[in-house]
DNA sequence: TCAATCACG
DNA sequence: ACGTACGTGATTGAA
């Protein structure tokens, strides 16, 4: 019933929001909302729109080409954060990984657990993606043992060999409070700021929470740079062109496009290509396109 | 008006 | 010793 009270966001306000003159849903797209330089969606916020479960699913496939004559093609970066924290802090462990196209976590976890990487268990690679998203995050030992099956001590175990494997990206985490402290801000790779007025504070459970703001905003920050180039790149060339293809939507790390079938083999490299390319670091950015009937399809 | 809950990356 | 994972928006119900 919760299940039903939430979906009911969906599916009983999406359908008001269908604008009568054009027949299809307009979200707004903030750009200065978002404290690392994420756009934010509203009105109706197509960025939250549900995928997890098999009824969310459905909601999800309501959202579907203009015509017959057109596809949904949705075009994601594979573990851009990860990605950006490799390059940024120079850990070669992490950038090889990337550089030879191994399953992040599953590499994380042959490393962590010191196991062969065809012997990595379900529940190693499972701890070791809970690892990999929760350093972006600041996450703490008490913090990974409540997201996992993990005590308290195998978490603070688990996080000590973590940065024994990627000694790296410890440096890296503390150079960026190093530099907030002295500078009272942080940057991403585009130069943009987030000003840190707590990273000082006397109170430390303020100043904890600055610290993780001073590592995670440079690389959620680095990650909107880097989508917003694609997408003026994209635009660029649809426009060059003269594509019938539209760029629909944005969702992070995710485009979505109104493809036209007869265009398809043109604008997928295209897409993949500026994407990919938008801006260099010293670890490929990695592309997956999808093609469907509808949103969930094209996943 | 605001905190809690839950949807997404 | 302390509290304890980042960024959003919409809905709900208590104050």
């Amino acid at each position: 019933m919760h299940l039903q009270r939430q979906e009911s966001t969906y599916v009983d306000a999406l359908p008001n929001e269908v604008n009568p003159k054009t027949g299809r849903i307009h979200t707004q797209y903030m750009q200065a909302v978002a404290a690392t330089g994420r756009l934010s969606s509203n009105n109706p916020n197509l960025q939250n729109i549900p995928i997890r479960t098999k009824r969310g699913q459905e909601v999800r496939k309501s959202f579907i080409p203009r015509d017959e004559n057109h596809v949904l093609l949705a075009a994601d970066y594979s573990q851009i954060e990860l990605r950006i924290i490799a390059a940024l802090s120079k850990e070669e462990n992490m950038i090889n990984a990337f550089k030879n196209g191994e399953d992040i976590h599953a590499s994380t976890a042959a490393r962590v657990f010191d196991v062969p990487l065809d012997e990595v268990t379900r529940e190693q690679r499972s701890n070791a993606k809970t690892v990999n998203f929760g350093i972006i995050y600041g996450v703490s030992a008490f913090g990974l043992s409540n997201q996992t099956d993990l005590t308290r001590g195998e978490a603070k175990e688990l996080i000590d060999t973590y940065y024994e494997t990627y000694p790296k990206l410890k440096a890296f985490m503390s150079a960026q409070v190093d530099f907030a402290r002295e500078h009272g801000y942080v940057e991403t790779v585009l130069k943009r700021r987030r000003y840190l007025k707590d990273i000082n504070s006397r109170n430390a459970m303020v100043r904890n929470g600055a610290e993780r703001n001073a590592v995670n905003a440079p690389i959620q920050g680095s990650a909107a740079d880097i989508i917003k180039l694609a997408m003026i790149n994209i635009h660029k060339r649809f426009e060059e062109e003269n594509f019938q293809s539209k760029m629909l939507l944005q969702v992070h790390d995710e485009l979505v496009f109104d493809a036209h079938k007869e265009e398809l083999e043109i604008i997928k490299p295209i897409i993949k290509f500026e994407m990919e390319n938008a801006f260099k670091l010293t670890v490929p950015l990695d592309v997956e396109v999808g093609l469907g009937e509808n949103w969930l399809e094209a996943h």
